[in-house]
DNA sequence: CTGAAAGCGCTTACAG
DNA sequence: CTGAAAGCGCTTACAG
């Protein structure tokens, strides 16, 4: 489609040199002149040339490109675990091809299906909302690709993983709102059939069973997407309780919002009678009045964290040794206005 | 790094045909019998073999895939325009290769020279913040590499390109203002040495001349990058005033939640005392209250229109007749609580 | 309808 | 320090 390429043979012919010579002298290649390799610079700058990458890659069965599989890009989070991929990869000198699932298994088993063609030497995946069978996963690690998840993560299978401690993440919320005084604690949970909103939904529980205060069902509201539309139902189903809770702890910021605003409507009065914590310090948990309590969870950190691990993988000799490596992020609870008392 | 890949000729082998008819059968070439084309299916799948992707492409000299450069991954309007991107490639078959420019020209060289290394058969930019040299492109336009930009786009350059109206789309929020009753409009800018921001500069004061108004150099205030704190400080300088304007527009929503915000807590009523109007409609004016009036910029759509195009010059066959093509799409004024009287 | 052969542009083991 | 040769796994023009 463009111009003819200029090709290795070229310069060889320029210079009366063998294409090897070329070769060796492009890569800085010990045994090669000084002298030789100048000259072989020179007329490569002078025309122009860059060698073919995809015949390089086909020759040397390395692309160094890693592939991404998220369920969207346009979620905050996600957005910033890529960004997170792209420089730690950037930096590595790999590029990253990106696939969204959509959630969908199919989705994600027809895009597993294309990377394995093997033009990426790694995958990066956070598992689609919808996927509860992973052979598609253990076929590509039979043939031993490198593969790391974050955030969503197979349940019981042996594989690389990054994530945080969504537990102790939830435990500290709790334990905070405990604190600063609070004894009717609610909380608003994520789709209980995924680990993570499993595990902070524990992790609250724990800490309330610590404290000795008492569990009541009618606090803890499950959700399916976390929503702001469902935060908003959550909000108004406690505020028809005969006795209101006076904290909440929420799974993610959007409903944590909800809550702010619904009680606010309600004249009751944050963090004072109502202290919020949300989860993931999205860019709004700074710009709501009050400002948001929340959870960092390290979005960007756990994109170059799985970078690292699956770029360690890749790199290693010696494929046989690799174990799985599974790494936490630390996180941190951020306290702001809607929480201080 | 994987055992060993299953290959065309063992394939034949195993059927006692050539390489050669193996590939056409695979591909449905019409000079293949319906018999050896089934015998051919089963035995592939039966050995679980997929064409080696990399040597396809070397021979053919087609990857398929695209790349696309962004400032930042982690911005809204970004990450919605790569989700329409990936979603339009994904279902042309085409992958999406994805790098940060971090707004620096100097990394946006180099990502142009890595993707010109032919890994690429099309390239989506939006430029990096700082790049005014275009020569970068010029070099791949004579290589006739497909080239579509969107949002920030070379001032003087013959290209492919997909952006709104801004003009339009601000005289527009101006003109609703107006029409509401506003007569001390005020405006929030971008920085003005940028394309985008100085049309909905311009679109806002056509708006108020041809009204008759009166245009104040006081009510139009210059930020940098449009960021929440900015917006801040133009909504206290505006309350300084001796005479408070009544109605807003800004350059994106960023900046018109910290106007709502501060007049707000000055106790100025939105929208009565004063009418305010964004710019992007980001997830946030929906939540914010009063909910707000802004521009929806077609992000996804532009992604989507981006790849067509792009795809569409890639695939074209006669390369010396393609014209640069500019497609612009139409916004919407989104008209909530903030400006509703 | 099928096969033999050449070649895409590199890289590397081998030879000198 | 340099070169000749083979080969990565496909595809396609040519021949039959």
């Amino acid at each position: 489609m463009s111009k003819k390429r200029i090709t290795l043979k070229d310069i060889s012919k320029e210079l009366n040199l063998a294409p090897s010579t070329i070769s060796r002298a492009l890569k800085d290649h010990p045994g090669i002149s000084a002298k030789t390799k100048k000259i072989v610079k020179e007329k490569v700058d002078e025309l122009g040339f860059t060698p073919d990458f995809i015949a390089s890659s086909f020759r040397n069965k390395k692309t160094r490109s890693i592939g991404v599989i998220v369920p969207k890009i346009n979620i905050h989070f996600h957005s910033l675990v890529i960004s997170g991929i792209e420089e730690c990869a950037y930096r590595s000198g790999y590029n990253v091809t990106i696939f969204q699932s959509q959630d969908s298994y199919k989705r994600e088993k027809e895009i597993i299906k294309i990377l394995h063609n093997k033009m990426v030497e790694g995958i990066i995946v956070c598992l689609a909302m919808e996927t509860n069978n992973y052979d598609h996963f253990k076929k590509l690690e039979k043939l031993k690709v490198p593969l790391v998840f974050y955030d969503r993560i197979p349940d019981d299978l042996e594989v690389n993983k990054v994530a945080i401690n969504d537990f102790d993440s939830a435990f500290k919320a709790t334990e905070h709102l405990i604190k600063i005084g609070c004894r009717r604690i609610a909380h608003i949970a994520g789709l209980q059939s995924t680990g993570i909103f499993r595990a902070r939904a524990n992790g609250y529980l724990a800490a309330l069973k610590k404290y000795n205060l008492p569990i009541e069902p009618g606090l803890l509201l499950e959700t399916k997407e976390l929503s702001y539309a469902e935060g908003v139902a959550c909000a108004k189903n406690f505020l028809a309780q005969p006795e209101l809770p006076d904290g909440i702890f929420c799974a993610n910021d959007y409903t944590a919002v909800s809550v702010v605003q619904i009680f606010n409507k309600a004249h009751i009065k944050i963090p004072q009678e109502l202290a919020v914590v949300g989860f993931s310090n999205y860019p709004i948990s700074e710009i709501i009045e009050p400002h948001l309590s929340t959870i960092n969870d390290r979005a960007f950190q756990m994109g170059q964290s799985a970078t690292k691990l699956l770029i360690s993988q890749i790199e290693e000799e010696n494929q046989d040794i690799i174990k799985s490596q599974s790494i936490i992020l630390k996180t941190e609870l951020i306290i702001r206005d809607s929480s201080r008392r």
